[in-house]
DNA sequence: CCAAAAGTGTTACAAGTACACCCATGA
DNA sequence: TCATGGGTGTACTTGTAACACTTTTGG
C-alpha cells in the first residue's frame, strides 16, 4: 500500500469570489491564456503546490492571478468526474470567497497563464470553460444560505455603512424586496449592531445613520 | 501548463458511516492491517482510481472494506494539510453517509488492508488514526444540521415506522427529549406521511401505529 | 418648498413551546 | 387490574409579515 503504487490525479483549486458593485452582485473571472479552452473565461485557480495546504493554494492562486485578496474564504466542494478535465484526470477542489467591494480592483498579473481578470455580473455572465458553470451555481446556492443563516453579508462592506446599504445587499442576493421597518427589526435583535454617531452626508434626503459591528463580533459571523 | 509539469498528491477517499442500533448512534471503522496506524482503527477508505467518479470512489472503499452499500451518501468536507498523513501529500475527500439499522451487518473482505470491521457508538470511540477524529467531528455537524433541516432522519429508519422510533432518532442525535405531542404536530406539518393501517405487535402497552413516507416523497428529502 | 429616501410603531397571523390526562395492550 | 408507553388538545409565547406617515437633507 505504498503511495507509489497508485496512479495519482492532479488536483487544482478553484476560486468563486463575489463582491457587490453597483448593486450588482458580480464573480472576478480570468480569460485563459492557454489551452485548452484558450481565451475562454474561467475561475480563477490552478494546481496546488505540494508543500501548501489547501486554504493557502486557494488564496495565493487568487492573488497571483488576478492580485485579489479575499476578506472570507471557505471551501466549497470537490469537483473530480473523470473527464471534468480533457487534458486528463483533474480533481478541482473549489473555493467560495468574498471581498469588500472598495477593496475589489484586480490587477492582473502578467506572469501567469491568464490574459486578463475582469468582474461579471452575475446576470451577464459569459459562456465559462470546464464545468465551472456547475461550480458556479453550486456557489451561488451557498451564498444565499450563508446570507440567511448567518452574517456573512458584513464582509461586503467596509468598517462603517448603513442600514439601507446592508438592505440592498440582502435584495440584490434573494432578487426581492425587503420591507425596511422589518429588516431593521430582524437585525437590530441579533444584537451585534453598533450606532455611531456619524451619518452619510452630501445626500440630498435626510442621511442615513453608519452603524459598525460591535467589538468581537467580527469573529463570530459564522456562529450566527 | 501540460499536466505532467506538477507533482500531484495521492487523493483518498474515506467515509463516516452512520447507523442507530440499540438506541446509539454509531459509526462504522476498520482496523488498520498495514502501516502507517497499523491495529489502529480508522474511517474506511481508500485511494480513488483513474477512472471513476469520487462518489464511486467512495461507494466502492465502503463496500469493498465493510461490505456495507450506503442508503444516503454525500461528500462531506476535503481535507489536504500538508502533513496529515506521514507517508506523504494525501488528500482526503471525505464522505458522510447513513444506513438503515436493520441492514447495517458489516461484512469483512480478508483482500482489503483492513483486519476487522466494528460499529462503534458514537459515545465509545477508541483512538482514531491519521486526522480521522477531525474529520468525525465534522461529519456530526453535518448530521445535526441534516437533521434539522432536511428529512434525511428517514433514511435510518425501515418503510414503514412509528412515530416513538422517529422521535427516538431525534433524541439520540440531539442528545436530549422532545416533547412527544409538539413533535408529531411539526412532523405531520410537513404532509409528507402517509398512515397505514398496520400496528406493531407484541408490545405489551397500547401499540404504536405504523406509517410510511408518501409516494414519491424518498427522492425530495434533501428539499425540504 | 420640493423631491428623495430615511426612519419609525402597531396589528394580525403563523409557528413554536409548555403542559396533563386518557387509551390500548400483554402479562 | 396493573404497568407500560402511545396518543391527543389547548393556552401561551415568540417570531414573522403587512402596512402608511413623518423626518431630514440638498437643491
Amino acid at each position: 500500500m505504498a503511495l507509489e503504487d497508485y496512479e495519482r490525479p492532479s488536483v487544482a483549486a478553484d476560486i468563486v469570489i463575489f463582491t457587490i458593485k453597483n448593486e450588482k452582485l458580480k464573480i472576478l473571472l480570468i480569460k485563459r491564456g492557454v489551452e485548452p479552452f484558450i481565451d475562454s473565461w474561467a475561475l480563477p485557480g490552478g494546481f496546488i503546490k505540494m508543500d501548501e495546504d489547501l486554504d493557502d493554494s486557494a488564496k495565493r492562486e487568487l492573488k497571483e492571478e488576478t492580485g485579489v485578496t479575499p476578506k472570507y474564504l471557505e471551501q466549497l466542494y470537490t469537483f473530480g468526474d473523470v473527464k471534468r478535465d480533457p487534458r486528463g484526470r483533474v480533481i478541482s477542489i473549489t473555493y467560495f470567497a468574498l471581498i469588500d467591494y472598495e477593496k475589489s480592483q484586480p490587477k492582473l498579473n502578467a506572469k501567469t497563464d491568464a490574459k486578463e481578470a475582469k468582474w461579471f455580473s452575475i446576470n451577464d455572465l459569459p459562456e465559462l470553460a470546464f464545468d465551472h458553470k456547475k461550480i458556479l451555481s453550486y456557489a451561488l446556492k451557498r451564498l444565499k444560505w450563508k446570507f440567511e443563516y448567518t452574517a456573512i453579508a458584513f464582509t461586503f462592506l467596509p468598517e462603517k455603512f448603513t442600514f439601507p446599504q446592508l438592505r440592498m445587499l440582502y435584495e440584490i442576493v434573494f432578487s426581492k424586496k425587503f420591507d425596511k421597518r422589518n429588516f431593521r427589526k430582524k437585525i437590530l435583535a441579533l444584537n451585534i449592531l453598533q450606532e455611531t454617531n456619524e451619518k452619510i452626508t452630501k445626500v440630498s434626503y435626510r442621511p442615513p445613520q453608519l452603524y459598525k459591528l460591535k467589538e468581537n463580533i467580527s469573529e463570530i459571523i459564522e456562529l450566527i
